[in-house]
DNA sequence: GCGACAG
DNA sequence: ATCTTGTCGC
């Protein structure tokens, strides 16, 4: 698949800010009616000591959660982290390999946030915006917001919020282990993002679409050594 | 000024 | 995120 729009990469931190403020403004927070026959996953991993990042995007069936396709793009750091424009550094590979895919998934689980972001514009929403797809924002931790410490069982979730506005779901995944942080990426309500963030975590903390995007560009960055 | 800060 | 070391659980 190609994406709808695009823009320049190569730009100066004030502009990458510029354009997350205007790009901010297609982020879709509804669900579109699409039925989800394949879902990916994706992942970034990056080697210091070559200074190269490897991108990984993975397909599972939906149902079943088999793996259906893989593909992994070696890119070259062009853009320091930076927390709040994490996707100026990991989004130009994970564009070029989602180009090689033949099946077109009708939703993408990111490993980092949506619209849990300072502008409203995290890495899952960036995405969704230029693929035009439905995207879930899935983190780790968190970049911003407040929030309690949900009930302990399995698919207990309480609000994030930022200066009042609730811009994600801190969601336990298993019971009593760490949640997790869901947001909006683009196409999606929050509710139906944390509805496939379980249904795509039934035995572990992260859903298996990271967890397979992640396995792959570890054996990616670990064969580039040999 | 200080702390927090996706990966 | 990566890198490195040590510790614990399976």
């Amino acid at each position: 698949m190609k994406a709808l729009l695009n823009h320049p990469w190569n730009i100066s931190e004030q502009e990458a800010i510029q354009l997350q403020q205007e790009l901010a403004l297609r982020v879709i927070h509804e669900d579109c009616e699409i039925p989800v026959h394949y879902v990916a996953g994706v992942d970034v991993a990056y080697s210091k000591h070559s200074g190269k990042l490897v991108a990984a995007v993975v397909i599972l069936k939906s149902d079943s959660l088999e793996l259906i396709e893989s593909v992994t793009v070696e890119g070259t750091e062009q853009f320091p982290y930076i927390p709040g424009l994490f996707s100026f550094r990991e989004l130009p590979p994970v564009i070029k390999a989602f180009e090689k895919l033949q099946i077109t998934p009708q939703l993408v689980v990111c490993d980092g946030q949506g619209v849990a972001h300072p502008r409203r514009f995290g890495l899952a929403s960036h995405l969704g915006v230029l693929l035009d797809i439905p995207t879930i924002g899935c983190g780790k931790t968190k970049l911003i917001g407040d929030f309690e410490e949900p009930d302990l069982k399995r698919g207990a979730y309480a609000p994030l919020i930022d200066h009042g506005e609730e811009i994600g779901s801190v969601l336990r995944t298993q019971e009593g282990i760490k949640p997790i942080f869901v947001s909006v990426g683009h196409r999606i309500s929050l509710a139906t993002a944390r509805e496939w963030v379980l249904k795509l975590s039934p035995r572990y903390r992260l859903p298996e679409t990271t967890r397979q995007a992640d396995h792959l560009v570890k054996m990616a960055l670990a064969g580039r050594d040999c």
